[in-house]
DNA sequence: ATAAAGTACTTTATAATTTAAAGTACAATC
DNA sequence: GATTGTACTTTAAATTATAAAGTACTTTAT
């Protein structure tokens, strides 16, 4: 059963940044932008194009409202996402694992 | 002790088709660019430009022969190679296992 | 004999992705 | 009211990945 095709693994989720954004999320109910970048430690730049992308495929949703007057994206797994972490890391077993 | 620091994964190996090789040639003795090239599912472009990266950094080293007069390519994990390999392993492991 | 097809790669060009820098829209402080 | 800070977003530059083309043969068919 020792497969080696690296096509198997989710391209979306098979980034260093984007797999820390999910690992992260699915360890939680929700988390803000700024919570976020700080366990990953990452730029908020960075931090903006990555999580858009896992918004775009629907892994991740997010919701944004003001908190004492400032604004506060808070970013949750999606369904869908967690389906898919959960493929990755079956897969990436299947690869690591001899 | 749950870190979501991206950085501490490799970032020589964390690439699709790399950790695909790595996962492959740590499970062998040694390996031809063609045997790689099918059980990793690539093109030849692609297999030769990736591996080409992991020679680089010393993480797998290669001789090349002639065997029924034709040029045969193989490849061999290090010692370096296989300790980042483990090191990967168990970043992943600590970014993924809740 | 020679032309066509195949093998084992390497190189190069293009496309995609990542990262870093700059920008926006405020709020707070000095 | 001018500077600094927060929470992002957008754009540009650098890096990386993929695909196409190229090299140096060998084998097979004509």
């Amino acid at each position: 059963m020792s497969e080696f095709d690296y096509q198997q693994l989710d391209d979306t989720i098979h980034s260093r940044i984007r797999l820390a954004i999910m690992a992260l999320l699915v360890s939680v109910e929700s988390a803000t932008f700024v919570y976020i970048r700080e366990k990953v430690k990452t730029s908020d730049g960075n931090l903006s194009v990555h999580i858009r992308k896992l918004e775009d495929v629907k892994y991740v949703s997010s919701t944004k409202k003001f908190v004492d007057r400032k604004p506060v994206t808070t970013y949750k797994i999606s369904k869908l996402g967690h389906q898919a972490f959960e493929e990755y890391v079956n897969r990436l077993s299947e690869l690591i694992i001899q």
